[in-house]
DNA sequence: AGTACAGCCTGCCTGC
DNA sequence: TGCAGGCAGGCTGTAC
């Protein structure tokens, strides 16, 4: 699924490829990709020019001329897709944005839980990015600031790593990673985390998004991520614990037990992670 | 206020 | 064989 790492190489595709290009035309066969309708949509952004794609945790913000903004979340399925007119249909297709030059940028979306959205006004935006908490590769976070976060929840901390209020751009995918790193339980309440495991876990959390960026995102399933070239990550290669239910413990050897935390597939060493 | 969880949705897998 | 039911999961809304 698209977290921090696949999102943020989905928006440098973007803006190497499509600052500076007009939308001629935007079409769709799933109304709610396009939100808060198709039409306003394509009625808001046909003929702007694409300024610049902008990124908050898993939320991409794109800014077109005229003032017009739209916000992207891919969820667990959604693709960007950028293509030539005349290409072949992709899976999944939601949604079409023609662009000047022959170029297309598709919207594709397995589950259709992802949405292009459509701002209406920048108090919206302000709204909106207000609810995103601070991101782990930023300098609004550092292990102190991290502690704090996570001090004032009793849940489980890889509840709390998934909480986009909190901390924002960690997914399910690197939470295991991170916590498996740092030798931490994920059922561990937040808040009886020490200020020495808070800043390892800090670190683990740094370390594997900046491999997952490193290889341009994981691509765990067929049907889940890929850049907006259409092409898979190179992190699910990578992966330490995660979708590795069964098999040994990269450090230990140990058994890699599967379980649910808040409804969420995890994968836990129970020699390493305490 | 803080926490828990159903529901959104499609495709794949299992079991009858 | 064919089909119903369960499962996967990020985030929002609602209930406790």
């Amino acid at each position: 699924m698209p977290e921090l790492p696949e999102v943020e190489t989905i928006r440098k595709d973007l803006e190497r490829e499509l600052v500076g290009r007009t939308v001629l035309d935007v079409t769709s066969s799933a109304p709610k990709a396009l939100q808060p309708s198709p039409k306003e949509v394509s009625a808001a952004i046909k003929g702007k020019k694409f300024r610049s794609f902008k990124r908050k945790g898993k939320l991409l913000i794109v800014r077109l001329s005229g003032g017009v903004t739209l916000g992207i979340h891919l969820r667990l399925t959604g693709r960007l897709l950028i293509r030539k007119e005349g290409d072949p249909p992709d899976e999944w297709q939601r949604a079409t944005i023609k662009l000047s030059e022959g170029k297309e940028l598709r919207f594709s979306d397995l589950r259709l839980f992802g949405y292009i959205k459509l701002f209406k006004g920048e108090e919206e935006v302000e709204e909106t990015l207000s609810k995103i908490g601070p991101e782990p590769l930023s300098k609004e976070l550092n292990g102190e600031k991290f502690y704090e976060i996570i001090q004032k929840t009793s849940r489980p901390i890889k509840i709390v790593l998934l909480d986009q209020k909190l901390i924002s751009g960690v997914g399910n995918i690197y939470a295991n990673e991170a916590l498996f790193e740092a030798g931490i339980d994920p059922l561990t309440k937040a808040n009886q985390l020490t200020r020495d495991q808070a800043a390892h876990l800090y670190k683990a959390i740094e370390l594997v998004l900046r491999e997952g960026l490193e290889a341009r995102g994981a691509t765990i399933a067929d049907e889940m991520y890929r850049d907006a070239y259409g092409r898979r990550g190179g992190y699910e290669e990578k992966v330490r614990i995660y979708q590795r239910a069964g098999k040994p413990c990269p450090k230990c050897g140990e058994k890699i037990k599967y379980l649910k935390v808040g409804q969420r597939g995890t994968f836990v060493c129970s020699r390493c992670q305490r």
